[in-house]
DNA sequence: TGCCGATTGTCAGCTACTGACATAATCTGC
DNA sequence: GCAGATTATGTCAGTAGCTGACAATCGGCA
């Protein structure tokens, strides 16, 4: 849902209070994360179990998969919020952009949203970054994800250029081309740090847009 | 390794006949793989156990785990012998051509002699691949094995060009974006089937051709 | 207050996967 | 051919992820 501060009515929440079952539900499902997180990256993923996660909360493990399908999707949690926050930022993009243009707009953009102040801040999610590198496992659940997701940017971009995403084949190869961009600045970064990285979000926008200005010249010629 | 015909005689083989023991691990083996795969493809990976694959083979589950790792791996065997082959052709291309024609070059190359006599065939690898697409499990292992090809492929062409791969983000950058291309082909021929469409290496070969063709298209310029 | 629906806990069970140990098959040097 | 070292395999017991079914309990609402 990425909620902004700056806008909190939404179409979907006809009463701003919700009832006490709600806020509850929310209250464990974000304890749910956040134990599982921790949990995570002091143990690693592996080595940690569904039951101490749900111990940690004080639940019963079902009612850890009444939240979660699995243990991946617990762990990708953080995450799943951030790629909902780009697509949003994506969609807001102004229509002058050309899609590629716009995409690294709102990849940057999303990055210092998550900063200021969203859910969990950008501290955990690059901690996820690097735990995911370190876990086949999560890494693979990850991809899963994030290919998902490129079939939603591809819709978008389709409707922001008006074209018919089952036909035409570019929005869903450009979607696919940024998900590699990304995927192997993620990898860069994790491989670092370097000398000169910020730990914040400003570290992680450097690499990716010199991934993406290194794109074209990859691509083309000889390389010498 | 990719046996071709032409090519009895490998480095890695003092003996040219093997002994006893290892021609009947080599033949579990690949009856383990077959076993999974007709089951997999006609019950579907979730409802087939791997007490039933050993079953047919007349194994044990446990001997099965020693062939395996996990169940993802046996499915996805096939394909693994595919990559590998791809990789070869990569890296037999003449030097002459740029990286992006090589890799262009390379894939048809490889569909093609995996059509004529390789193992299994094609058939078994567009069985396996449209499998993949409507199995999540298996598309989230399959998605990080193809990532984890990527830095070979990256590697390879690296080496072709005399660069190091560990500070030029070109070449891994161009191996994602193939893989990219790649993915997007998979996914359109699995929601084929097209009316033109080639039941062999062929069909294939077309649609990876036409998302080639777009890649361009699709990263510059306002698509209208 | 009292009913209704939603959330949770408990329990039983399946399946993927692993370590430990015994058995049986192959290979090696004689 | 034959002992003895290797190595593949089977059996067994156990852990962990995950699910369905049922009962108890808690919040919403009249």
């Amino acid at each position: 849902m990425a909620p902004t501060p700056t806008a909190p009515a939404n179409a979907e929440t006809p009463c701003r209070v919700l009832g006490l079952r709600e806020r509850k539900k929310q209250r464990t499902r974000d304890a749910l994360v956040d134990a599982a997180h921790s949990l995570f990256l002091s143990q690693g993923y592996a080595r940690t179990t569904i039951d101490e996660i749900a111990a940690a909360v004080d639940v019963s493990q079902r009612t850890f998969f009444r939240y979660f399908a699995n243990k991946d999707e617990a762990a990708l949690a953080v995450l799943a919020d951030a790629e909902d926050y780009f697509i949003e930022c994506l969609r807001r993009r102004p229509a002058a952009e050309n899609p590629l243009q716009a995409m690294r707009a709102a990849i940057t953009e999303s990055w210092r949203g998550l900063g200021s102040e969203h859910t969990g801040g950008v501290r955990a999610a690059l901690e996820l970054l690097q735990l995911i590198e370190s876990t086949p496992t999560l890494l693979a659940a990850h991809l899963r994800r994030t290919t998902e997701q490129e079939g939603v940017v591809a819709q978008v971009l389709a409707d922001r250029e008006g074209l018919d995403a089952a036909t035409d084949l570019r929005p869903r190869l450009l979607a696919a081309v940024f998900g590699a961009v990304l995927r192997v600045s993620h990898l860069a970064w994790g491989s670092g740090p370097f000398p000169d990285q910020d730990a914040g979000p400003e570290g992680m926008i450097a690499i990716i847009e010199r991934h993406f200005d290194q794109l074209g010249p990859a691509l083309v010629g000889d390389w010498r």
